[in-house]
DNA sequence: TCCGTAGGTTAACATCGTTAAGTGTTGGAA
DNA sequence: TTCCAACACTTAACGATGTTAACCTACGGA
């Protein structure tokens, strides 16, 4: 009979449970601040009984981290599909690079901030960009060097893949470091600043950056696409509200 | 008599021990993996005598940052002393900021990259760039202006400064987050990321950015300067090796 | 009918930051 | 000289943490 794959089911279900209670908290105050025991609390569980799941703490916010990556990587290739050209392209990334950091800041954190061992992408998914966000980059500034989009003297694929991550990843983290107003410092709005960033990409790596600032402007103008959603990104999208009954939490 | 002075003495020179053995110890593992017990283990005194001198972990941690972003801004203006042009400066600033990142990564973690709230400079001390690179920096930005070295629509000091430091910020942190080789990514060697992420902040914000390039060239060639001590930031450097004896420690 | 296993529980452990209470030294007043 | 209050430290202890051990209990298969 089936019960082996019911079973099976229930444990995945338990799982997904799990993270998303942790997903929730981990965003709410950060990795640290957050216990296993609320963790478990939050699911109306024990706290050992998340031991079942996940060898331990570390390991626990290392699959969450490898889900969100995936997710992330989702969606720089849902924003660029029927774009123009590959500047357009570049700039709807950037938009949803920056986008992510500004609506789930606690997820960014944890994802690009915190000292956790990185969570590498499994050996099959390395290469696909729908998994790996830095492989998407990767294809997006080959097509811009292919195109003849780049400056001439740019032609280390990954150079310049590094140096417009760690410029867009600057802008986003600046925003976390300085979160809150400082009075001695006049810090510019966020949106200002992702601007400006975005606008360093173009000069700095474009062939004719005059255009692509043109293309920059006007998408922004129109409201930046890719700040839509509101929630914490979750996969697990359909059973939200109530969580799934569980099998006789008490005896 | 002077019994007082010599026990306000002692009682600095205490603060002083702790503040470095604290360094000491999150420099190697970071704040959150470092123990009060630790720390005092380390001086040779308990636990609980930190807390005559600091209210809590965070307290001293708070005092350990403010002290070293001191020490961080007073780099600065020794680095440009008797640079020539404010392009000239900018270049030699950005190979502090950035070598001091290189080669204190986890003093660089700890100051720009945990969660801490900021201790932020004190009240006198906001605006002398001897203390606060920030104001260093907006100075510098504001000769580049002047001088009439930026590009003409850049009209906002405070908005290039941040876009500068978001870009500097951005090169060295990338290089915390991915410190470990990744297999499955060519990360580029860190000096070579460097030199790129300069090049980003001179193109996208002068006016001639091939000339202050040239000058980049020439420096990075000559070794970046800004690199060259090798322990960690301190202040209390006299009495480096025997801690002072301390009074009676055991009865 | 019985048993092993899967998946939960409570109790307990070592360690953390921190507080309370106790101890010994010391400079100055009586 | 004697006493006392302040000081700088100690040990003991508290509550909270991540985690392990021991136990419980439902249930599918022999």
């Amino acid at each position: 009979m089936g019960t082996n794959e019911r079973r099976e089911r229930e444990r995945l279900a338990m799982r997904e449970q799990i993270l998303d209670a942790a997903r929730e908290l981990f965003a709410e105050r950060g990795y640290e601040a957050v216990t296993m025991r609320e963790i478990g609390k939050r699911i109306e569980y024990s706290a050992t009984a998340l031991y079942n799941h996940f060898e331990d703490k570390e390991t626990l916010v290392r699959e969450l981290c490898r889900r969100d990556f995936r997710d992330f990587a989702g969606r720089f290739l849902e924003a660029v599909a029927g774009s123009k050209s590959p500047i357009e392209s570049a700039c709807r990334a950037g938009f949803v690079y920056l986008g992510f950091a500004e609506q789930f800041p606690q997820h960014y954190r944890l994802m690009f901030m915190t000292p956790l061992p990185e969570a590498p992408p499994e050996a099959g998914e390395r290469e696909d960009p729908r998994v790996n966000a830095y492989v998407f980059l990767h294809q997006l500034v080959q097509q811009l060097m292919a195109g003849g989009y780049l400056r001439p003297e740019l032609t280390d694929v990954d150079l310049v893949s590094q140096s417009i991550w760690s410029i867009l990843h600057g802008a986003a983290a600046l925003d976390l470091i300085l979160n809150k107003q400082e009075p001695w410092l006049d810090f510019k709005p966020r949106r200002e600043r992702f601007l400006q960033a975005l606008r360093c990409v173009l000069r700095s790596h474009l062939r004719d950056p005059e255009a692509a600032e043109k293309e920059l402007e006007g998408a922004a103008s129109s409201g930046m696409p890719g700040l839509v959603e509101a929630e914490v990104p979750t996969k697990t999208k359909a059973k939200a509200k109530k969580p799934t009954a569980k099998p006789k939490p008490k005896g």
